[in-house]
DNA sequence: TTATTCCTTACGGTATACCATAGTACAATG
DNA sequence: CATTGTACTATGGTATACCGTAAGGAATAA
């Protein structure tokens, strides 16, 4: 079992909850951090010493407060300490539900495990410790579906993604199907991306394109 | 002290963090539910057999799963336990930022603490349970400095809030001045939702209302 | 009181979005 | 080869959004 495990999470009774799972698998040593900048000052400490962390267990997004940060995000941290401390052990723990953003933290930094905050979060995060110590990666239940999904989504869901994105980063339909065009894309005619939109909208039962984006948002495609 | 509390809360490790921090306050009996529908049915066991609850802390958001449910929120929840049990002290912890909803919880519901999930959120937890006490309002200093603004800001941008909301609800230009008129609102013209949409565009930099819905979710406006 | 300012509204022109239709290119099929 | 079907595109008309201007009214200041 894990002998040194940090947890990086900003809310006080999460730590709380998480420290007590760990207790519960005989973990002798956790630390926590409320900040990534202290997470990262925290294994750096332990690296010098020699008694480094075997496993960090942090969450993505940090509030904001009256200090100063370098590090804002879990995936800022993650990139740091794959800096000093590749071989360390990474589950990330997090309501992130949006599958893009889940697939290129695997594909990126290679994390062994990503665990989805909800219900059951502590049984998976037990789960997940376990599949961990037999070098295995391990995903929570719903997470793991979609990612099976995410490769058989045809090519145009994709672009009707990346559509959305231009929207909501606010493209008119004309400039979306210049940015169409430059890349090569298919289906890059004006007409093509109104009919798109139009498709869209009946999808998500949107009235107007303003609707579909914050519909698009709240089921985390964007 | 409270003798009896009651926690509702979906997220596993959120309930075993708060359970600590009560027992850290020496609360003898503390119980948790994962579902809205089941913290009513303990509440309601509870007062059938003549020892009720002291005190409810809830959650706002609950997601759902495979399970049926009637209530799917915390503030369905705090509507039927007001119906069975009006004197119960009710605590709201959630990351709940948007400080219309909370003030429309405050007023409509007269609960008696909110806690902004949060770095520091066990410590207002139990300065919230405290202040209840003592039979004193509890709010986090965050929420507490915005509901002292809330008044001070011009009704102009609550109107304005309104609209961004009903742009994400699909209305048009038209239907939205429509909206305005049989509500009697002031600048109700269509002209005037025109000029005050542009207003929060040029305010939001945003080039597009596509954009500007997206900036204003992304800022928990909506 | 008049003058000034601010807010609201009406109106008109332009740009963009929306929608239907038809034509073209290309692949699959017989 | 012709036929069919599908996806993409072009085009034009209508509706809506966008933007400027100016008129009217209420509140305020001189």
């Amino acid at each position: 079992m894990f002998q040194n495990v940090l947890i990086a999470e900003d809310q006080n009774t999460i730590n709380k909850g998480v420290e007590r799972t760990l207790n519960e698998l005989n973990i002798p040593n956790v630390i926590t951090a409320q900040y990534c900048d202290d997470a990262l000052l925290k294994l750096k400490a332990a690296l010098r010493i020699d008694l480094p962390f075997n496993l960090l267990i942090t969450d993505l997004s940090f509030k904001a407060d009256h200090r100063k940060r370098t590090l804002t995000s879990g995936e800022e941290l993650i990139e740091a300490v794959k800096a000093i401390q590749p071989d360390l052990k990474i589950i990330v723990f997090s309501v992130e539900h949006r599958i893009g953003k889940i697939k290129s933290l695997i594909d990126t930094y290679d994390i062994d495990a990503y665990v989805e905050k909800g219900r059951e979060e502590s049984i998976e995060l037990k789960k997940a410790i376990h599949t961990i110590l037999e070098d295995k990666m391990y995903c929570s239940p719903s997470i793991a579906q979609l990612l099976r999904n995410v490769d058989d989504i045809s090519q145009t869901d994709l672009y009707d993604e990346l559509l959305l994105q231009l929207l909501a980063k606010g493209l008119k339909r004309e400039q979306i199907a210049n940015y169409f065009k430059e890349k090569d894309f298919p289906a890059r005619s004006l007409s093509s991306i109104e009919k798109r939109i139009n498709k869209l909208k009946v999808l998500f039962d949107a009235h107007t394109s303003e609707q579909l984006i914050a519909i698009a948002i709240d089921r985390g495609l964007i």
